[in-house]
DNA sequence: GCAAAAGTGTTCCGACTACACCCATGC
DNA sequence: GCATGGGTGTAGTCGGAACACTTTTGC
């Protein structure tokens, strides 16, 4: 940033005007329900103008005094009670004309959109519903028209999510501290797809990596034989840091 | 994180008061010198309060209808005449006291900057001086202590630039059109250090992949053999986007 | 017993590693 | 010739893909 030209008292002359800014956070929460095999988006129904009635991603403007990480982990308490979760910045959207207001509310605010990314764990995460908007999760694959470029960002998240899964250990912070191979690999596979991996290869493959240690107890669903409930191990990961690691 | 001051007529009241910002763009452009071996950052000298004197990334503050990467681009032009370039977003950093003119300029307002990463073809750039305030490459690995929070930036971009290079055909948006798997080779040597691979093996992957096409051309440089020039083939190389990829 | 789910083992094959070696040029 | 850099080949090994098979539970 060079110049420090500021456009109100405006004594120098055709310098060009710097642009004054709002900036809100806008969160895509993924989830993944295990019982119908989903992967889910949280969506919010808009209370206000622009957009008044659309779906949308759950946003908030920055406040004074805020982080953009303070106003994404706030966004994220106002809608839910969530234990397990996953957050890290995902993209800046900000060309002009992408928020109607910026037309509108005359002095030429620009709202620029910071996007958060995160995953939580659908059994431990219960939505609060506020009695006047509408909040819902929604399956990835059919998401109605959303509000701004919301369609586009959750799209980015689709993306993100996918490389983040292959490429790193998120899937550990949003399953319970215990779980079955079963339950990580279903996690795999709703994310990225049936074909991804056969069970037992991926089985084999994580083990191989050393950082899931057995608990010694098993867990019983049901018909079939129980499962050994393993831990990951963090101190046994960190070896693997930003080392090249395929989960796939 | 708690919004304390304001001072602009607060209309609603006990609404917690939103955060007015100017936006920056801040650019960690990247260049591989080849005839020194050396992977090269582009830095500026600041002729403004605050760090007046200070080294610190090449930036600007956004302007009234300009796009975030119009802005980008902006500051690159006015410092370099450049050919062949690569873009992208990095990300934002927006932090409460990251920049000291809040603490100063009275009215409360952020400062919030989003960076982003550029690697530009070292021959082909040549670097616009005014003769006023400095401009100079600097290796990655010795840095100046930088203004605001820019060295921080810089070791993100470069972890960045590994990753893209690994993963990505980056390397041939900043090659020329033709270029011997030796300049190929050496680009990567570059950034990711000397063991990433044999080159003999490099070579061999690089060509299956089957994106490289001879060009027929030899280059002939001193002594030794001359080398084959490839041309990278995008065409060819479509059919491998978003599949996992590795070029170490 | 049988179905269901967990867990093991085996074979095949392609890819990466680490070299040794051959080729074409300048001087 | 010989140094220099470009280019080819190969033997060993590791790891993933596919799939058959065994084990432990519920009913």
């Amino acid at each position: 940033m060079s110049g420090n030209l500021q456009k109100k008292p405006a004594h120098s002359v055709a310098e060009p005007t710097l642009a004054d800014f709002k900036v809100g956070v806008d969160n895509v929460i993924f989830s993944v329900d295990t019982d119908q095999n989903r992967l889910l988006v949280l969506l919010v129904m808009r209370r206000d103008r622009p957009f008044l009635g659309s779906w949308s991603l759950p946003g908030t403007l920055v406040r004074q005094g805020e982080s953009l990480e303070d106003a994404a982990y706030r966004v994220l308490s106002e809608k839910m009670r969530a234990n397990n979760l996953y957050l890290e910045q995902l993209y800046t959207f900000g060309g002009p004309g992408r928020d109607p207001r910026e037309a509108e509310d005359s002095f030429g605010v620009r709202y620029l959109s910071v996007s958060y990314f995160a995953l939580v764990r659908f059994a431990e995460a219960s939505l609060i519903a506020d009695g006047v908007s509408g909040i819902a999760w929604y399956p990835v694959e059919q998401l109605p028209t959303l509000a701004f470029d919301h369609n586009e960002v959750v799209q980015y998240g689709y993306y993100r999510l996918r490389n983040k899964l292959e490429y790193s250990p998120v899937a550990f912070e949003v399953l319970p501290e215990a779980f079955t191979l079963s339950d990580l690999y279903q996690l795999y596979t709703i994310v990225l797809g049936e074909n991804f991996s056969d069970y037992s290869n991926f089985r084999t493959r994580l083990l191989k990596l050393g950082f899931l240690t057995d608990t010694g107890t098993k867990a019983s669903r049901g018909a079939g034989r129980p499962a050994s409930l393993y831990r990951f191990d963090a101190d046994k990961f960190a070896h693997l840091k930003d080392k090249p690691l395929v989960f796939v």
